[in-house]
DNA sequence: CGGAAGATTGACGAATTTCAAGCAAAGTGG
DNA sequence: CCACTTTGCTTGAAATTCGTCAATCTTCCG
């Protein structure tokens, strides 16, 4: 079903640009004519890195996550089908966060120096990243709303929902589930709460018959009830609404 | 000291765009050629809105905020002299977020329409304009990580480290303090806290003598210290780094 | 002077973290 | 195929942080 083409990139053309050059960061690979393949744990992108590459999500899942000095982590994001990485240190010369494989991933990969030739002749593509790059922004806005005002049992409930969507809309879903490789602790992580306290909210929430994750896989059994207590203004963006 | 001038935008030739159009959500406002005057509580962008108009803010200080289902707000950023807002809207047809002006505040304004002329026509300013989105995601994804992984004392300490060394930046800065004209609730809404608790810890701040937030400014008494409590990972985002 | 907005304080309780332990599943090497 | 190890999940109890409530105080302003 997912099926995410090269073409589907932001940066559409993207197999113009030269396949690939190694990096002490990028662990275990594959090639494929300008595509890559990273096994499960592999850093992609790591926080402070000016990596010479970007990528878009063909397959697989991954996350992103700052590491603070304190040793503590916080997820920022599930990484899935269709995503862009790496456009911060594209722009901005360094990675602010790292990003992580956490199943097998196949990644369609890019030059940074070819962002300025991009935004020089293909307008289009350019006003496509800044499209991105607004899009993150709101995700994030809305992360911090969440993290900022919400309980743990109303910020799992809005991600599972936020999750759930994102995924179907990619044709990941079953019709009752969708996959969700991830581990209670990642989304501890990503929601700001101690794994405990998730594990015991997540029970809740089975309990409840509101939503269940086991075997890696999510399904949620209220959409309306789950709706409710995640109060998510649910419209997705448009798809570049202006041009 | 602040001399933030049109010249200044990332959109540089801001001066080429026609003044000013009338909304109605702009409410009290003056005109000089391209610029607005806006006083203090105008609401300049409204979530859910698709503002015509972008902005550089040339003078004066606002806030960019989410008012969630259930009432609460959730302050997403303090906006300063020299940051651009809107572009949300510019990009993505709506805002998701509102942006209200905390005093009078002096802004130079340019249409919407224009984005994609700009673009097309001056890569160097479309490039400027990513770059804006970037640094906003990366501060975004800071703020995330504040949330949801430091106590209200971190909290405090690394906003004000950043707001210190921002408004410093700016010129803004008399040596020994820096202007910081909001509400001790809207320090609470940004970070997440109750503004009980936000004032009890701004107490335990002062007592100790680390930093000081009285008449609307805010000086630090101890960068070291504050810094370590704040875990901040100092050095500012260069300025376009890649061209 | 009176009123309004914002800051401050104490008491109390709820939400969440931390600590500590046990369990289950999956992988690994012999 | 079986110990053995590792990783992740689950659970209970104690400790702490933080939010809510409610009252008071201060400052500013007409």
């Amino acid at each position: 079903m997912a099926d995410i083409r090269c073409t589907d990139c932001p940066l559409r053309k993207c197999d113009l640009f030269v396949p690939f050059s190694d990096t002490e960061i990028i662990a275990q690979q594959r090639f494929k004519s300008g595509e890559l393949t990273a096994d499960r744990g592999t850093v992609l992108l790591m926080e402070g890195s000016s990596s010479p590459q970007l990528f878009t999500v063909l397959e697989g899942m991954g996350l992103r996550y700052k590491t603070l000095e304190d040793g503590s982590r916080q997820v920022l994001n599930f990484v899935f089908p269709g995503d862009f990485i790496g456009l911060q240190a594209g722009v901005m010369g360094e990675m602010r966060h790292s990003v992580e494989a956490v199943t097998r991933m196949r990644l369609c990969v890019f030059r940074r120096q070819d962002i300025w030739q991009l935004f020089r002749e293909t307008p289009e593509r350019a006003y496509d990243l800044t499209w991105v790059a607004a899009v993150e922004e709101h995700f994030l806005g809305e992360a911090v709303a969440t993290l900022g005002q919400r309980s743990a049992m109303e910020r799992i409930a809005w991600a599972f929902l936020r999750i759930f969507r994102r995924l179907e809309a990619l044709g990941l879903s079953t019709g009752t589930s969708v996959p969700l490789p991830f581990r209670q602790q990642d989304l501890a992580d990503a929601l700001g709460l101690s794994v405990v306290h998730a594990n015991k909210t997540l029970k809740r929430l089975e309990e409840r018959q509101l939503a269940s994750w086991r075997g890696g896989r999510l399904s949620i059994g209220d959409f309306k009830e789950l709706a409710r207590i995640g109060l998510t203004d649910d419209e997705p963006p448009a798809k570049r609404p202006l041009m």
